[in-house]
DNA sequence: CTATAAATTCAACGTTTGTTGAAAAGCAAC
DNA sequence: GTTGCTTTTCAACAAACGTTGAATTTATAG
């Protein structure tokens, strides 16, 4: 009996098997680079050192594979999230910059996508994959990620009180997008600029990234 | 003797077989709906009512249906967005402002998402997979649309003289991120806003995208 | 050391996949 | 109306797919 790991998953209890986190990463980082159907679970077997069968038996369906790979490192990422948030409230006094918010939301990802971990590359493009995907973008993103975005814009609204809702919720999309195609490193910002930017220089990248949408959030919901 | 129509395809020679076109039309609506991998060319054939075996005959290769299906309309849109950047520096005398460049750069898209032709509406998707795909990103984008694309950056450059190369690459990345993720249409803002805003709301994305990104090329490329 | 349970492998299943060669149908020209 | 060419269908292929039940190994507990 297995498949029903969940609460083990839930509780982030850690005493799983060797060969079950290999299936995850395999998964992560074929799911990254291909998405989920040109995928197979013989690939993910392979690339895990593992029989097929033992990915079915440990997650069941191929879409629960696919799920439990998506949400293995959401809670840890809105835990660095929110400890940045209340970081910034915090030094502040409860009166944050704008800049600040939108740091605090962009900078956690910079960072674990240059971790040592390679693990954290991989879901940074699993992420983009997801959030731009029609299949699994909407269901997927609000399960593992929509209490953490609410709490950040919650604290947007206090400082941009004489925004509409529908302001802020749009200006919240195009940052998303930015950040979506950024992590996708699709190498298109090489091509154009012949050279001269790297889709894989994420300092650059987050670097521009907050004053540009800093600017947007201004213009559309400032006072 | 086909599949290599291409000749026809480059010559924009429109005497098609008409179950050459439907199988097209299919193509885009299902690689939209579902990208590549999870999208058959016996399901493609059964929505356009046609034999599998057809669309091997007409594009050879699965990849080259796709491409194919792609490239169909690329033209088009490069020449509506043409025409569009040509009138607003006409209008203007050579001196357009940043809005009237951004703005003939996004709005031929909101029209023709919305126009009468649901499959300009597919194609939209498509172009926003295709654009956060890291397999199809790079190349099919840069074959398709970066002679366009060079152009409204030598306008953007024109009157923002003061920035840098790098910074004006990253700002186009950035609402080139911002718009794809539009086009997708992944249902995702309508959940986390509870039903006040919708992914298919092109009027408000487009009202709200082009002055944030406006606000964003000035902060990062102004004097 | 033994019994019990979990983890892993083995072998195989019924489908579905992209692709192809040959046959049939449609269509032009003379 | 027969001859050539294009278009379309038919039939079938070998390969790969997700999934499952049973067998085997490994770990846990008493």
């Amino acid at each position: 009996m297995a498949a029903s790991d969940k609460v083990k998953a839930l509780t982030n209890d850690s005493s799983f098997t060797p060969k079950r986190e290999r299936i995850l990463d395999a998964a992560e980082e074929l799911f990254a680079l291909h998405g989920f159907d040109a995928v197979t679970l013989r690939g993910i077997a392979k690339k895990a050192g593992v029989d097929v069968a033992l990915a079915s038996y440990h997650f069941g369906k191929k879409n629960e594979l696919f799920q439990a790979t998506f949400m293995r490192r959401a809670q840890i990422l809105n835990d660095v999230r929110m400890q940045a948030l209340l970081k910034v409230e915090r030094e502040a006094d409860g009166h944050p910059k704008l800049e600040d918010i939108i740091g605090a939301f962009l900078r956690p990802i910079q960072q674990l996508q240059l971790s040592d971990d390679p693990g954290w590359h991989h879901y940074c493009a699993l992420l983009a994959y997801v959030n731009n995907s029609a299949v699994w973008g909407e269901e997927l993103m609000h399960n593992s990620f929509d209490p953490l975005v609410n709490r950040y814009l919650a604290a947007l609204r206090k400082i941009l009180p004489a925004a509409s809702e529908e302001r802020l919720q749009w200006c919240y999309h195009y940052l998303s997008g930015a950040l979506t195609l950024t992590l996708a490193q699709t190498g298109r910002i090489d091509r154009l600029s012949d050279g001269l930017c790297h889709s894989s220089d994420m300092e650059s990248a987050f670097n521009y990234m907050i004053p540009f949408a800093v600017a947007g959030f201004e213009r559309l919901c400032a006072v």
